[in-house]
DNA sequence: CGACTGTTTGACTTGGTTCAATGTACGTGG
DNA sequence: CCACGTACATTGAACCAAGTCAAACAGTCG
């Protein structure tokens, strides 16, 4: 099985495992606040012993569970602030994996007991990631594919702040295989949704992993904004 | 549209909306340490301004979400203890309804500033929906509606206690239409898949809403115990 | 320029949905 | 006590959205 890096992180430099080519810079820079973890990186694995509770500082990181044959589900995308290393018993509930060169804080699960500010910043996360998830299922048990991939797209590219530039392209992190994976599909599945969102004037893409969002108001109405 | 009790709950006697017949007593009767709630009623609405968390402290509760045009998914199934009521912004996220006569508890947001056991409490049982909604997520997304109903009925049967006593039957609080929308599926598929469960003596239907696990092994590997 | 990795598109198959009866438990009132 | 009505569950047959298998295409790197 593949090495995460848990135990390297928050201690001293950070090697790491990696698919693909090697995107990010050296080891770790910042010995206290914080890691720097490049892209494609396995933080924690499902089922390894349960010790610390970890922050998304910056980057992207993705938590995923998998199925004994094989089978993958993204379960959560996190960015700034998204906490992640969930215990159910005393195992991670999912494995983690950075999808763009991140900083991840670990926080000791016996902190929590003394740091309040950190307990109430924890709670207010755990209880938007919460909201998140139910939204997630939604999407995973009654949406159709097309409708889960604009659905994507709108959760990436959240609001076009009030007044602000007008909505830029947004680069996406993941490859086809892990929007399926995320959205229960199959990677082909979630080729043809970008082509029709495309064919239909609702999306541009620039490159496979650069889309603009044409049409937001199509996009939400099919993603069932309520 | 139907009338939630929210405002209700906590005050004085709780009046509600009901489902089919009335099932359970008269109106609430301990005025501090909760409300009673008879089976199937709407207890708050998906949107609606979210001005408390709630805890459930007896009873069976479930939260759904709906699509504009009516599809449904039932996103979590609450038990004593876990908490719901949550918001994404101001508003509620969920709609929650009961499956049983229930026992709920409001909690003033405020109160979770104050009250710094309370804040504990809320916080370890987020981690545990959270971690069942990631389980949830690897149903809604990768299994088949077999492996669902499977994992669907060792979820309302969790393990027999150690040396306990042998498996009972179990009765199921919910339609078929409530399960499918749980797991993403119609209720025909979810009667078939009982009906497969029980051809294969997996399972044991004494009732349409009363079973009991004859092959928990067989269960657990159909269901990817991982 | 290849070689590689990931994406798109096409043709065919299939698990689950849809539509349509039929079956079964239960409560009510004659 | 039994006939009837209602609500829910089961089963069957036809259909379709998404999966599977397979091939061609497009960037990127050495």
């Amino acid at each position: 099985m593949r090495q995460a890096i848990e135990d390297r992180i928050g201690t001293s430099h950070g090697t790491s495992t990696m698919r693909g080519s090697i995107h990010a810079g050296g080891p770790a820079e910042h010995p206290v606040p914080g890691t720097r973890v490049p892209a494609h990186t396995t933080l924690l694995h499902e089922g390894d012993p349960a010790r610390r509770i970890m922050e998304v500082a910056e980057g992207a990181v993705m938590l995923t569970k998998l199925l004994p044959d094989g089978r993958r589900q993204v379960v959560e995308l996190l960015g700034p602030g998204d906490m992640f290393g969930l215990a159910c018993g005393d195992a991670y509930a999912c494995s983690a994996e950075t999808l763009t060169a991140s900083l991840v804080v670990p926080h000791e699960r016996g902190a929590l007991e003394r740091d309040a500010a950190l307990a109430a910043r924890l709670l207010r996360r755990f209880e938007s990631q919460l909201c998140t998830m139910h939204a997630h299922a939604l999407a995973l048990g009654r949406m159709s594919a097309l409708e889960r991939v604009a659905f994507f797209l709108l959760r990436l590219m959240p609001e076009p702040a009030p007044g602000a530039p007008r909505d830029g392209s947004v680069h996406i992190a993941m490859t086809r295989q892990e929007i399926a994976d995320f959205l229960g599909l199959t990677l082909e599945t979630v080729s043809r949704a970008f082509s029709e969102l495309k064919r239909r004037g609702l999306v541009a893409l620039l490159r496979a992993d650069e889309v603009r969002i044409r049409d937001r108001g199509s996009m939400q109405r099919l993603a069932g904004a309520a």
